[in-house]
DNA sequence: GGTATTATTATAGGTGCACATAATAATTGT
DNA sequence: ACAATTATTATGTGCACCTATAATAATACC
């Protein structure tokens, strides 16, 4: 027999959890890990385990609740994606101190994106140019000196109408095929995305005022306000391309479920 | 003896992995769940797999690499979580038809965010009252019909300087408590976690001209790009509150690790 | 006596097995 | 031919046992 001890709440970064909080514990039933997970989220909830609190060990947890420590362990990793729990070896568990909401987005190929909204994809070539990287490209690889990458510009088209502007650097060290690919008829994304998967990336988001180059490019105003999605990415430690998204006015991005 | 196939690559929003792609399998070898990840995810990002294909059934995968299939299936969990494949009972696994970059983002107890930072926290109440929400927060929270609710508004200050703007809607349906609560000594997001955990929320990112409102209580200047973080909660299906959380000019959101 | 090093051990992490569950396909009955 | 039922099959879940690791205690060394 499973029974749900119904005493839930959601992480955002995961599925759907619409019972309500309970801390009850119906014992000598089997009890499923979601069960377990809703028990234990709702005692952090409650402040029963406040932020920083140590959380009784995994085989005590079993034993209170009856059921078998794997079970216990498999809602803990739970918690742990959700960002609710840290864990350590002999260091046992512990509540948060610094609580957070987690969010998940999935950021898809442009391509579609704007299928998927039944819009047809068209992709432009905007420059391409050998050059120096600037500041801030060479802060976000965590790079000192100043080197040269080759600086690729495109926009991502939305029934022919601007989408989203594609600023771009690559590292020709790590990734010299780039420099025989007709990047004219397929886009560096793609091909980056092929042919030199990534070991580590980081992403930020931040707002820009809509430069004289942006609204060219994106076909509106300067001075509007404009979403920015960067990402970088190395392969082990070196660096293979930094991209700046700059997104039309009014676009928005949205968690997934 | 325990072997590590070393063929791997990063999800982004999951640990480092920093081992390069590898397809090859020593058989008759103790593998871990994570090379199992590595392996398949090489495969995938070879074209092996290609999106939606169908993988091997776990139980196959199991018996290819000499393990149990429990390993096979920790591996495929992980890949579901980094947005990797599908899983279906009976259906089998597929990899994802429409690849995504998945990025997890913390959003922290805005006090915790200052705090940590090394700056002085602040907070000031500028506004409450109840009024029939506007059109956008209705959408937000799924409504037909617009409804009264409560609007607080407030700054969040880091070095007695504006940091965030809060525009906060409350459900009082829902959330009768708040109209108790003396928001100019307690914050309704700390009162609200405290009290009205939710059971879903839905967070969207985008950027907007500062109005001269906006420019006012975030001293600059009207028309600079500002990044909102909006924020709406539900308890089963009952709203709770709608935030939008706007954010001093140069805000930027990073990825966790 | 204090510091660096080693040993101990508590606690989370990982693996293999057996069984449960859900979705599809096959079969039967009308 | 259609609907209801049963069988099949792939993933999901729970459990027992083993392993890895980090915090602590014990020891050796100046």
């Amino acid at each position: 027999m499973q029974v749900d001890l119904a005493c839930g709440h959601l992480s955002p970064s995961k599925g759907i959890y619409t019972q309500k909080p309970e801390t009850l514990l119906p014992q000598n039933i089997r009890h499923s890990w979601q069960s377990v997970r809703r028990y234990i989220h709702g005692k952090i909830l409650d402040k029963t385990y406040a932020p920083g609190d140590k959380l009784p060990k995994d085989d005590d947890i079993a034993q209170t609740l009856g059921c078998a420590r794997t079970t216990v362990q498999r809602a803990m990793r739970d918690l742990v994606d959700s960002g609710h729990v840290v864990r350590r070896r002999k260091g046992g568990t512990r509540v948060r101190p610094d609580p957070v909401t987690r969010a998940t987005f999935d950021i898809p190929i442009i391509r579609n994106e704007v299928e998927n909204a039944n819009r047809s994809y068209g992709y432009q070539l905007v420059n391409v140019a050998d050059a120096v990287i600037p500041n801030q490209v060479a802060t976000s690889f965590g790079l000192g000196n100043a080197i040269e990458m080759r600086r690729i510009e495109a926009v991502h088209l939305a029934d022919n109408r601007p989408y989203i502007f594609e600023d771009r650097w690559v590292d020709t060290r790590t990734v010299p095929g780039i420099l025989d690919v007709d990047l004219s008829q397929q886009s560096a994304n793609e091909w980056l995305v092929r042919h030199h998967p990534y070991s580590r990336c980081e992403i930020r988001f931040y707002a820009v005022k809509a430069t004289a180059a942006y609204a060219r490019h994106l076909n509106t105003a300067p001075g509007e306000a404009l979403l920015v999605m960067e990402r970088t990415t190395w392969i082990d430690t070196a660096p293979i391309t930094s991209v700046k998204a700059v997104t039309v006015p009014g676009y928005q991005l949205l968690t997934c479920i």
